[in-house]
DNA sequence: GAAAAATTAAAACAACTGTTTTATACAATC
DNA sequence: GATTGTATAAAACAGTTGTTTTAATTTTTC
């Protein structure tokens, strides 16, 4: 029936080229590398996968996948709590996915991600309309909620983004090297997502009652 | 005395390769197009700077002598002003150097510094180390003068964190597609930069609030 | 104005990239 | 058991990159 290791070599070039890509990003990794990597010849790429960019792409989809099923679970959280705690697991939950250090299986997701923000490519923007953008429009729906603006104020957008750049700076170049020493346990990961749920919040509710003065 | 045109060419390498830098980034760049448009020969950038990398290490330099310029000067504001206002100033410097758009002479500098957040090189290490660090530092003065907390508490290197990353959001490639319209014009530039002081405020007193409260 | 130095131009180099081709081994099908 | 389809391997291909070489040209120096 099936062969003796049915696809085998291909499930070893997809896991390789998960690692590399992760660690790398899309430009810095070659196909040789793959293969060498996955123990297969250089053509392995290109038969299994049309070409490297298919081979990426298919990685990307599957992030974006587990992304969303991640998202889907944390926004069903019990409907009657506060929209103070649907941000804070928002916030933890964002950055647990992109955080975690490899070491299970599904660890490059999260990396690959990231590697998406300091080197991108046309993935980011499969990522960005998938996963940023409604994220976006929740969080923005959760600040209108507690500032009493409509989603569509500027103000709104702006919270938004404050929030959304404070969690993103974590994947960024920049402190890996201000904080060399820092590994992203759970509890440092708890503690970063404590901190700008707070320092948002706060911020958030500056920004209502700025609007309310404004108002009167 | 000295030639015709004294290292013209020169000059107009160095300004187009500045152009592109900014443009497209370090690794998106190829000899051949800045020579292109320097119309020069495939050989000038060997020639008058040893290798491509330190053509572009010469105009980060550059750029890292400007910014601290900028800082300094900004820094200097008078010394009564209140922290409150020293930070806003910093904020919108910061911002003003980066996202600027392209017209005037040295317009580029911020842009490839913007490059640098996006597509690292070991460029920025150079610019961490020579104007973020000691920025961060003052930014962290500030803000323990702010709170309260001595400079070193982790509390206030996590409050400097979240100012500069909301800062450095704006340079990165996540806005450009959420918003693509956005130009940043002066009033735009100075809309950002008060939001984000107000946020941060917010922020930075509620955190002064918590360690307060804990410490009783 | 001749010799020396500096600049520009054109071509060639060597290394590397993604991809394709060709050949060979192997299993499945009839 | 010959044929067909699939998988691996090795080699070659075509394009691009940064860099160097070799000549020609211009500019400076004496």
């Amino acid at each position: 029936m099936s062969t003796k290791d049915d696809q085998e070599t291909r499930r070893r070039v997809l896991d390789a080229a998960a690692q590399l890509f992760a660690e790398r990003g899309y430009h810095e990794v070659t196909i040789r590398d793959i293969c060498s990597a996955a123990q297969a010849n250089v053509a392995a790429v290109n038969y299994y996968f049309r070409d490297k960019w298919s081979l990426y792409e298919q990685l990307i989809r599957k992030v974006i996948e587990g992304a969303k099923r991640m998202q889907a679970a944390a926004h069903a959280s019990s409907p009657g709590t506060p929209p103070e705690e649907r941000l804070r697991s928002y916030i933890h939950n964002f950055l647990k996915i992109g955080l975690t250090p490899a070491e299970g299986k599904n660890s490059w997701a999260g990396k690959l991600m990231g590697r998406e923000f300091v080197d991108p490519t046309a993935g980011l923007d499969l990522f960005i309309n998938e996963v940023i953008r409604p994220n976006s429009q929740r969080v923005g729906e959760l600040i209108s909620e507690l500032t009493g603006l409509p989603p569509e104020d500027p103000r709104v957008g702006a919270c938004v983004g404050s929030v959304q750049t404070q969690m993103v700076g974590y994947f960024g170049p920049v402190i890996k090297r201000i904080a060399p020493g820092l590994e992203f346990t759970p509890e440092v990961i708890a503690g970063v997502a404590d901190h700008i749920t707070e320092f948002s919040l706060a911020g958030i509710r500056a920004v209502a009652q700025q609007a309310a003065e404004v108002k009167k």
